[in-house]
DNA sequence: ATTTAGCACTCTGGTTTGGAGATTGCCAAA
DNA sequence: TTTGGCAATCTCCAAACCAGAGTGCTAAAT
C-alpha cells in the first residue's frame, strides 16, 4: 500500500499532527493544527482534510469529538516520508563517547553500557544485542580442564572475540586425549562460521582417533558450544522511563510488557530479525505482530564487532520521537563498532 | 525493643490481623478479627486491644474510621514470635526440583532458573546472586591468547567453578613471557582466596622476573581479575508480579523500585549482606534504610556451591506471605546447594 | 471549486453532592 | 473486665452536572 498520492497539504497536516501528538500524547484537534502550526487554514479546512486522512486509515478518532491520533499505518508513512532526520544534540553525542571511553574495555560492560545510554538520553528502553557468535570463523579452540571433571573451553573467533563454555565431564579425561582432540579440531574447523559448524560438526569429525567420549561432547546436537543460545546476552535498560508512559496505564498491560523483557529471548530475536540490513529500521506496533508490544515501536540499527554484527536498539510507545532517535540509535551503533573494531592506530589518532 | 511483654491475647490478635491484612490489603476492623476468627470475644474488646497494640507502635491507623494495618515493628514482631512456618507443598517442591534438573548444567542457566522459579511461585521478585568468588581459593590460573593483543584469563577455584576474563594488551606478548607469567602466578597465588590475593598481590609478586608489562596487569588495583565487580552476575525475575500490587499503585513509587531493580548493584549488596548467618533471614521494610524499598521485605539465604557461598532470596511489598515463603526460600537454596556440590555419587544415587 | 463561518450535536473529564458503609472511641451497663 | 450502644468520622462510590473541546454539516464567501 503506497500513499505517494497525499497532497501537499495532507503530508503536512499528517506531519504537524503527529508532532504535536508525540508531544502532548493527547488527540489533536483541528484547531491546534490550523493555529500552532500556522498554516494560513481554518478549522473547518484542515477538519476536512482530517476526513481525507481518516479515509486512508492513516488516522483516527478515539471517540466523537475527539482530535485524531495517528494509526501505525500513519506513522509509518510518517517515518517514510516526512521524517526530518534531527542531528544529534551536542550534549547527547558528548555523553555517548563518553559512555565507550569510561569504564571496563570488555565486551559485556560496554553493551551495558551501551544499553543504559540509550535508555537514559531517549528515555525509552535501551536494547543491546551481542554479537551473532554465529558469524563468526573459528581462529582457535582451547581446552582448560579445570576442576573435577570439568572442561572449560574457549572459543576464539576470528575478530578477536572469544566466549568461553564450562562443560562437564563424567569421568576425568585424559590429557593427552585432550591435547590430541585440541589438534584435531583446531586443524579440521579453523576457518569456518560456527553456523557452518554447527550444521556439518557430525561429518566433519567423522573418522577421528580422538577419544569417543571427548568427542560425543562436541557433537551432541543441543551442545552450547557452536550454537549461542545460552549465551542470550541481551541488555535492556530504562524500564523506569516508560513506566510513566500514558500508554501503559492500563497495569496489566504494563505487566505483560515488563513480563516479555524479562523472558529476553522473544524481544532478542525480533530485535535481530529486523536489524538486518544497513542503517536504521523502523518496526512500528503491527508491523510486529507481537501481542505483547503493539502499542510500541523499535529503532533499531545493526553494529559491527570486527566479523561480526551484532543489534543495538530502542524499544518504546509507537508515540516516540523519531526523529531525534534515529541519530542517536545510528551514532551509538557507529560509535560501538567503531569501539569494537578499534585497532591501536585508532588510538592514537585521538587526543 | 523487645516486645515479649504481650499477653497472649494481644499476640493472638496482632497475629489475626496480619494474616487477615496479607490476604486482602485492606485495613482490618475490630469486627473481622473478631467475627471470622472465633476469638470468643466483643469487637468491642478486640478495640481496646487494638488501642493497645497501636500505642506500643505494631499497628496503625492509615485514618481515623478505617482498621488497622501492621507497621514494620508490628510485622517484625510477627516473624519473630507469631509466625508458624508452613510446609512446603508437594507441587512447589516438585517444581523446584524439577527447575534444578531441567535446562543446562551451568552456572548461569541454573541460577536464571531458581530466580524464575523463584519468582513464579512466590508471586514475588526471584533473586539470585552467584557465589562469592572471593571466598575463593585459586586453583590455577590459564591464561590463552586470542586473536590481536587479547588475553583470557581463566581463573579456577578449588570448588570446581571459574571464571574467565578477556583483557586487552598494548602489544603482542611473547609466548614465552605468558607461559612463564602463569608458572609464577600459579606458583605465588595458588591456594590462596581471591579476597586475599586482591589486597596483598602487590607484595607478592615484587620481585620476580616477569615482563613488567604482563606484571602490572595482574597488579593494577582495578583489575577485574582479582575483583568480581564485573561479573555481578544477579538475576531478578518476577518483575510483572509486583506491578499489580497495591503497594505499587503509584506511579512514580513504582518507576523508583523498577529503577532500583535494574541498577542491581544496590539490591545484590543488600541481598549479600543481609543473608550471612546460617538460614534464613528476613528484612523488612525500615530496617533496610533504602528509600525505594520502604515498604518491602526480604527472605533471603544463603547457599553453597562447593567451598564457596552465594545468596538467594525474594522480595516483595512487607505484606507478604511470610510463612510460605520462608519454607520456599529455604527448601530452593537446600536444592541449589546440592546441585551446585553435586558429585558423581549423588548422580548415581538418583533414579 | 474551494474555503470558511456558523451552529447544533456529542463525548469526555472534572467537580460536586449525597448517601451508604465501615469503623472507631467512649460511656455506661452487665 | 467485658460488652452493647451510639455519636462521630472518614472513605468510597455513584449520580448529576457542567464546562470544554471537537466534530460534521450546511450555507455563505471567495
Amino acid at each position: 500500500m503506497s500513499f505517494d498520492n497525499l497532497s501537499q497539504r495532507e503530508k503536512k497536516v499528517l506531519q504537524n499532527l503527529i508532532n504535536h501528538y508525540i508531544q502532548t500524547a493527547d488527540p489533536v484537534g483541528s484547531r491546534v493544527i490550523a493555529n500552532k502550526y500556522r498554516m494560513g487554514l481554518s478549522p473547518a479546512t484542515i477538519r476536512n482534510t482530517l476526513q481525507d486522512l481518516e479515509e486512508m486509515g492513516l488516522i483516527r478518532q478515539p471517540h466523537t469529538s475527539a482530535g485524531r491520533v495517528p494509526t501505525d499505518h500513519g506513522y509509518r508513512v510518517f517515518v517514510d516520508m516526512l521524517l526530518r532526520q534531527e542531528p544529534l544534540s551536542e550534549e547527547d553525542s558528548r555523553k555517548i563517547k563518553a559512555m565507550i571511553k569510561s569504564g571496563p574495555k570488555d565486551l559485556e560492560s560496554i553493551l551495558g553500557q551501551a544499553s543504559k545510554i540509550l535508555g537514559d538520553i531517549t528515555s525509552q528502553l535501551g536494547i543491546s544485542i551481542a554479537p551473532r557468535f554465529e558469524e563468526g570463523r573459528l581462529a582457535r579452540i582451547d581446552m582448560i580442564p579445570v576442576g573435577e571433571g570439568k572442561l572449560l573451553v574457549v572459543i576464539s573467533v576470528e575478530s578477536g572475540l572469544a566466549k568461553s563454555i564450562l562443560m562437564e565431564l563424567e569421568s576425568n579425561i585424559e590429557m593427552a586425549e585432550l591435547v590430541q582432540m585440541q589438534a584435531v579440531l583446531n586443524e579440521r574447523l579453523a576457518g569456518l562460521s560456527l553456523g557452518l559448524i554447527r550444521k556439518s560438526i557430525e561429518e566433519r569429525l567423522r573418522d577421528t582417533k580422538c577419544s569417543p567420549r571427548l568427542l560425543k561432547l562436541f557433537i551432541d546436537a543441543d551442545t552450547e558450544i557452536w550454537s549461542m543460545e545460552s549465551n542470550e546476552q541481551i541488555f535492556i535498560k530504562g524500564t523506569e522511563n516508560i513506566i510513566n508512559q500514558p500508554e501503559f496505564a492500563d497495569r496489566s498491560r504494563l505487566s505483560e510488557f515488563v513480563k516479555f523483557l524479562e523472558e529476553r529471548k522473544a524481544l532478542k530475536e525480533l530485535v535481530e530479525s529486523k536489524s538486518i540490513g544497513e542503517g536504521i529500521v523502523i518496526t512500528i506496533g503491527s508491523e510486529s505482530s507481537l501481542d505483547q508490544i503493539q502499542n510500541c515501536s523499535l529503532v533499531t540499527s545493526k553494529y559491527r564487532a570486527g566479523n561480526l554484527s551484532g543489534s543495538i536498539g530502542i524499544i518504546g510507545p509507537t508515540r516516540m520521537p523519531y526523529s531525534k532517535l534515529i541519530s542517536i540509535v545510528e551514532y551509538t551503533a557507529k560509535s560501538l563498532t567503531e569501539a569494537l573494531t578499534r585497532t591501536d592506530e585508532d588510538e592514537e589518532k585521538e587526543s
